[in-house]
DNA sequence: CAGTAGCG
DNA sequence: AAGT
C-alpha cells in the first residue's frame, strides 16, 4: 500500500450497500484514484490489447477483454480458463499494477473479506449496446476467496441474481467509482451487465471500463 | 437451445 | 455456454 493510495482512499467517504448476503457494493471507492487507474490501465493495454473472444458456442462476446497479473481469464472454442500467456501477444499478461492490488485487497477488507490477494485483474472494456449475460465466475480454485469489482467511465446495470440461472436478478446503477465486491456464500452468485446505454464520460468517452479481480489458485 | 477439444 |  503506498502513502498516497491510502490517503486518498481514506480521504474518500464511500457509502456502503448491502446488496445481498455477502455483497456489498461501495459506492465511489475508488473515484480518488480514477487518473492514475485510467493511466494503469492505458499502460496495461498498450502491451495487451482488448480483443473480443469467441466462446465455446463459437459466438463473439460483445464485451472487449484484457488482463493483467500473474494470469488471465481467457475463452476461446475449447473453453474458459486461465492462462499465463496472452495469447494475442504470445508473452505474458502485463504485470498487476500495485495501485491494482491495493484497491482490490482495501475494497475487500471493506466488504468483510481481509487479505485478499488477487492474482488475476481481467479488464473489461464495454461500448454502447454490449453487455454481458448472466454467468457464475466458477474458473477459479480458490472460492473463498471473493470477486472485487471496479467501475469507471459510462454508467451500466449491474445484475445480481442467485445462484439458479432461473433466479430473477435485481438491478444495480454502477457507475465511475463504484466498486462492488461477493464472496462467502453469494461467491457463485449469477450475475452479469445489461446493454450499456449510450453516453459520453468526461474521462473515458463512450467506454465503461470494469476491472474485475479473482484469486484464481 | 447448441458444439469443441481433450482426456480417461 | 461470459453466446444467440
Amino acid at each position: 500500500m503506498t502513502a498516497d493510495l491510502f490517503d486518498s482512499l481514506a480521504e474518500a467517504q464511500p457509502s456502503r450497500e448491502d446488496i445481498a448476503d455477502g455483497a456489498v457494493l461501495l459506492r465511489g471507492f475508488a473515484g480518488t484514484i480514477e487518473h492514475e487507474l485510467i493511466a494503469a490501465v492505458r499502460a496495461i493495454t498498450a502491451q495487451s490489447s482488448f480483443r473480443q473472444m469467441t466462446t465455446p458456442g463459437g459466438y463473439q462476446m460483445s464485451v472487449a477483454m484484457t488482463n493483467c497479473g500473474e494470469r488471465g481469464w481467457i475463452t476461446d472454442h475449447t473453453g474458459y480458463r486461465y492462462d499465463p500467456i496472452d495469447p494475442l501477444s504470445e508473452q505474458p499478461w502485463p504485470s498487476m499494477p500495485p495501485l491494482f492490488r491495493d484497491l482490490a485487497r482495501r475494497a475487500a477488507e471493506e466488504g468483510g473479506f481481509p487479505s485478499f490477494a488477487p492474482d488475476a485483474c481481467l479488464v473489461n472494456r464495454y461500448e454502447p449496446g454490449t453487455r454481458l449475460s448472466l454467468h457464475q465466475d466458477k474458473d477459479e480454485l480458490d472460492l473463498s476467496a471473493p470477486i472485487v469489482s471496479v467501475s469507471l467511465g459510462l454508467p451500466a446495470t449491474f445484475l445480481f441474481g442467485g445462484m439458479a440461472r432461473s433466479d430473477k436478478p435485481r438491478r444495480f446503477r454502477l457507475v465511475h467509482g463504484d466498486v462492488v465486491v461477493w464472496g462467502g456464500v453469494t461467491r457463485l452468485a449469477y450475475h452479469g451487465v445489461a446493454p450499456l446505454a449510450d453516453g459520453e464520460h468526461a474521462l473515458l468517452g463512450r467506454q465503461r471500463i470494469n476491472l474485475t479481480f479473482r484469486k484464481t489458485r
